[in-house]
DNA sequence: GCGGTTTTCGGCAACGTTTGCGTAAATTAA
DNA sequence: TTAATTTACGCAAACGTTGCCGAAAACCGC
């Protein structure tokens, strides 16, 4: 089968000790320069490549990060893992990616798995069925180190990377509200997801400034944040079916946004005279859309790159860390 | 920081020694039904999980595979991604996703990476920029499992799973001719790739099936895949600026039909009476487009599953294989 | 040419796990 | 009761690597 030469390759074909030809590769100073050279050159000649489980096994860190995220098919995220392998990669550290397809149980499977795998550390966004963080907690206080990032707990004190949800949403309702809306309805994904959360104020923080009203049934969510359609169906039918109907939905999820357009385009809604759209999203194709449609971008590589960051610094600390940041990025309106 | 429990620590604890855990957990005969039980209560009341590192060192396996793509943000991969995982996770096996954004260089120390990260087996996808494989050959004359889907290269002989290309290419530039385009030109990947040889000649067939002949100046490469735009922009200025400008575009690529879409929007040609356009694309907003295209559909999560129980195969066989299929599955063609 | 450094290297243990082998105790057979 | 067998467990080596410690060899000053 498959097998790589090792440090006692070389040292039975070069006539020394384990400890000699680890030192020489090391570029230890206790090494002859003779020597040294003699090992080097034998061990690129054979392609050596030191045995990361080995390696794991004695140092007892894998220089792997596990990262746990809703599904790579969706924009926002795989820009993030874009971030996340730029500095990972650069530092000397593989990921291992993870998809919860917004399942709970998913969620916890794959982050037992993570850990059992002895990843040295966790970047995680919360699946949309995730309210009890107790799994996560667990980890967390037998000192994993982990970074929250878009989706993030309250009770976990530790380092957390977002957008700033609240003031993007408020652009996007804004922007409805400048173009004649004054029916704007929501739909959002699972009610206790912090993303939910903040773009729901940022929603009504913008009505409210206009001297509008809230309508509870205005505001719908999807406890799958899009990955059943038929939650989303319902969602929009419901608002549709309204006596006094919306003329505008603001939504707030890349996956709700395209899922929202599908049920208008069946409906044959589909058209800003009859209800205009405006959602977050990271597509890069929505320009292409009929009707385009005004989006709020997330500097999802930033934030990638930046809970990446802090991660390595959790992991790396000689100290154990006890001050955490909550960082906000700013989000960008695209007007279509 | 964080510890888990070894069986040391059970050993310890219950006055046993380690091979007696050891055996105990894995319901070994030798082992008493009483002392069993001792050891797997306990285990559970710890919360023993088995460590990896040490596992692999001694199995001199990672129960690990390792997937190289292009792009996770490109959804023919996702999904195929997700037909990996489906089939790699129900077996006990972790996937590690690495991307090559369609460069050589990071499609050589990505494969490199993987291999030293000793795993089990390797599914790939080539590089856009990916002519010689040499270094892939290396590895699998060296023992390594690999399972080739959707860019194949000629040279390594394994399993290899691919779409029909060239059926799909037909049935797409055949669309476009009943739709009455006559002049119908063809931008594709890099010309060395598999799928862009297959898809040409699904192209070629279709025009001369149909009595039209074939203007190598109609037929365009983008040697990145999509990934520079700029080759995409040249590539498409250069079509409308010939004497006889094509009426249809048939385009081979996910990434390179986006690409197309957004130069012709730019250019105020995106329009079906101006230029129609088909293409290769496993998006699920297509129906959004303005206007919608008509798209062939490569089963792309069959295709990962398919490609995955294939490597395990390779990988669990008691006897080196030397019989390999090359497994083509079928397209759809969606037209809009 | 002596003691004392310095240089250069090897031996051993350890990381967590499995497994072949050995063996005391318990059971069975005679 | 004794011998033969079975049961139930422990010991130690191995996977590939590093680091502590010890030690031979080379060097130094005088």
């Amino acid at each position: 089968m498959f097998e790589s030469s090792t440090i006692k390759d070389i040292a039975r074909a070069l006539n020394l000790s384990t400890s000699t030809v680890s030192r020489a590769l090391r570029d230890s100073y206790e090494i002859s320069a003779g020597t040294k050279k003699l090992v080097m050159d034998y061990a690129q000649q054979v392609n050596y490549r030191p045995n990361p489980n080995a390696l794991s096994l004695k140092e007892r860190r894998s220089k792997s990060i596990g990262i746990v995220v809703s599904e790579v098919a969706n924009h926002y995220f795989s820009q993030a893992i874009n971030g996340i392998e730029s500095i990972a990669n650069s530092r000397g550290y593989t990921v291992i990616i993870t998809q919860t397809h917004e399942s709970f149980e998913r969620e916890k499977t794959n982050v037992q798995h993570l850990a059992s795998r002895s990843v040295d550390g966790l970047l995680i966004s919360l699946s949309a069925e995730t309210s009890d963080v107790s799994h996560l907690e667990q980890l967390h206080q037998r000192g994993l180190p982990i970074v929250f990032f878009d989706r993030v707990p309250e009770r976990i004190d530790t380092f957390k990377i977002i957008a700033d949800n609240a003031k993007g949403a408020y652009e996007a309702t804004s922007h409805l509200i400048r173009s004649g809306h004054l029916k704007i309805a929501h739909i959002s994904s699972s009610a206790h997801l912090s993303i939910s959360i903040e773009r729901l104020t940022g929603y009504t923080d913008a009505l409210h400034e206009n001297g509008l009203s809230i309508h509870p049934e205005y505001i719908k969510n999807c406890p799958h944040g899009g990955m059943i359609q038929d939650e989303v169906e319902t969602a929009v039918k419901e608002l549709l079916s309204l006596k006094n109907r919306p003329d505008a939905i603001f939504v707030a999820g890349d996956r709700l946004t395209m899922g929202c357009m599908h049920v208008l385009k069946k409906l044959n809604m589909l058209n800003p005279t009859k209800i205009a759209i405006a959602g977050f999203s990271n597509s890069d194709v929505l320009d292409l859309f009929n009707p385009p449609i005004t989006s709020v971008f997330q500097p999802a590589f930033d934030m990638g790159q930046l809970a990446t960051e802090k991660l390595l610094e959790l992991i790396e600390a000689k100290f154990p860390v006890t001050e955490f940041e909550r960082n906000i990025l700013q989000t960008r309106l695209f007007i279509r």
